[in-house]
DNA sequence: CTGAAAGCGCTAACAT
DNA sequence: ATGTTAGCGCTTTCAG
């Protein structure tokens, strides 16, 4: 064989096929060593039954001499559960979402289930059939974070397959557990705040499609509420559409700041949309805070570290996703699965907002 | 029961167990119903071989009418794989990571595999546990992006398990597959940017603790190549180590930039520590790139939304992934995985870099 | 305390 | 063209 060169045999791997690969050893192969029978190998693995201290210790042994691995898929085949959950994102570039599938992956790891993440890029196929996908490996139940057709849910509903809501609740049964923030506190915080630090003229940036939801409209209303004991209101051709994301929100930002009479103050429903609105923001020679304050809603881990600093209303990620996991978890065993109170928002002042000066 | 205010029967779900679900339909119920043998189901779905058109036809028929939904578990178990990769990611607080992974989901799924994403936290044990897990979860392979235990490298070597690396080779038996980047002409790259504008008083931040890295020290190397063609040495007091993450990067930054005699321009090793760079640069009062450059290797989607949006040398996740996915699967389909020559990165002015003024 | 037998849902020889 | 048999690796009654 002829190498281009630089190319070294180091490059080339000949893999094995599963079936030229040594096969695992099974529980059978210890119950033959230890001389016993694969029940009993079984039952010193599960700790049930009951065995003598002495074959105990000698399948012991061969457990360890043959270094023998459970295989998760027979027991999952047997037990009819994976000890696996499917978890569904949203596929825009939003920064929430990278940590939201973190933090799920370790909490979940924690009490034993793995997760399978489906991205939902848009309203594509793929992500639906993704999402059939999980059905037919046996995913032992389902968290949803983001907006999904109504028909994968009928599915789901169908296969009784247990689901929790969080961050997201459009479309939602009436009946699916559910780990809610009062968003609209969120967005009444990030209006009070605005306006004490003495801005009057407002702009918002949301997720409005058809896709989109009640979550947002939710920081908005709130939004509005704090105008409105301002004896203000919201104009609405103040708010923008900035589809949950930095390009989105960025886009929207430059809408709102070329007008005629632009906002001295702006609001981005998501940390994402205020991110790109910062930008569109410099784009225009605009200086933050000084001629013009952001804040955000979400609190991800690098709004400390834009420029300026980014003030936004937190919402404790951990805190939600650690209920949602174990109200899967109670779902999943066939437990009364109460969804707790809202969980409040909190305001979050770093430097992107500051005093109105016009 | 007894509810607080607010909290309607709408909260709560009585969840089935799973033996209280309604069982899925199996082959043999839709045999059943056609009068056929689970064989004959089988040799239907799967298109091997021959049924005649009409019992074909009654086949199908049920299996709509019953909803069929194949088991993937049990077909694991019979064929001995899983369609499953594994896929080791680090867990810094660096969106280039997130990105892998939505990426890798995707292309995975293309093929026609699912993956199990494992973030490894620092050196932590749970991390190793849940690569360990991997295996008792029969994946077919393994991607590694990011730096592993030499131990756990040997358990997966034991097995057999088809392995693949890129982005990080540290530790990497020779034999196994891996998709190079040449990250020493990245560095050159930001090296000769820089030095174009005049800069001659050049900081480095970048990834260098016992678990870093080559891939790291090519990146630095390459760059001071790029010094020596102008007769100039990294000064050692100029080089810090920012961890791979944003906050590591402010923190060196902090360090270069408090120095006696500051540096006028900074190569961070990624982005993440380009934009934690950028986050000190901001609380230093200097201002980018009037006062100091700042150049980043990855190109992050964030990197065009900070402010000013970051100069950066890019590396093509898309393709890098691509091809570690396709050498992945041939590996597990026990052909030759031949890895790819190196792919080089690009340089991506934007704004964050500018011509030394002092 | 240990073993025999059955089966999870599916596929793959090997008959017929 | 269809059916029979056996088995993937494990657990779980139920006997002994």
């Amino acid at each position: 064989m002829c190498w281009p060169s630089g190319l070294s045999i180091n490059f080339v791997s000949l893999a094995l096929n599963k079936d030229q690969r040594r096969p695992m050893t099974t529980i059978y192969d210890i119950a033959k060593a230890a001389g016993v029978t694969a029940t009993t190998v079984s039952n010193v693995l599960s700790g049930k039954g009951s065995v003598s201290a002495t074959t105990r210790a000698r399948v012991l042994k061969y457990v360890r001499e043959l270094e023998y691995q459970p295989n998760l898929i027979a027991r999952s085949l047997i037990k009819g559960r994976t000890g696996v959950i499917g978890l569904i994102l949203s596929g825009v570039d939003n920064p929430f979402y990278a940590e939201t599938t973190t933090i799920v992956e370790r909490l979940a790891y924690a009490v034993g289930l793995r997760v399978f993440t489906t991205t939902l890029s848009g309203d594509d196929q793929v992500g639906q059939k993704m999402l059939k996908d999980l059905i037919l490996r046996q995913v032992d139940g389902i968290l949803i974070t983001t907006w999904t057709e109504k028909q994968i849910m009928h599915v789901i509903a169908a296969m009784q397959l247990p689901v929790v809501h969080c961050f997201w609740e459009d479309d939602k049964p009436a009946s699916t557990p559910y780990v809610a923030i009062d968003l609209e506190s969120g967005g009444l915080l990030a209006g009070q705040h605005l306006l004490s630090l003495g801005h009057r003229h407002l702009g918002v940036i949301t997720h409005l499609n058809r896709d989109g939801s009640s979550a947002h409209e939710q920081r908005v209303a709130g939004f509005q509420n704090a105008l409105s004991q301002h004896g203000l209101s919201l104009d609405p051709i103040l708010l923008q559409d900035g589809r949950s994301s930095m390009e989105g929100g960025k886009t929207a930002a430059h809408k709102l700041l070329t007008q005629p009479n632009p906002p001295t103050a702006i609001f981005a429903t998501n940390d994402a949309m205020a991110i790109g609105a910062m930008a569109a923001a410099w784009e225009l020679g605009l200086q933050i805070p000084r001629d013009l304050s952001i804040i955000g809603l979400d609190d991800v881990t690098l709004a400390k570290y834009v420029v300026p600093p980014l003030t936004t209303v937190a919402i404790d990620k951990e805190a939600i996703l650690s209920h949602a996991i174990k109200l899967l978890l109670d779902a999943i065993n066939g437990q009364e699965a109460v969804s707790p109170p809202p969980l409040s928002p909190t305001l979050v002042i770093r430097g992107s907002t500051g005093p109105c000066l016009q």
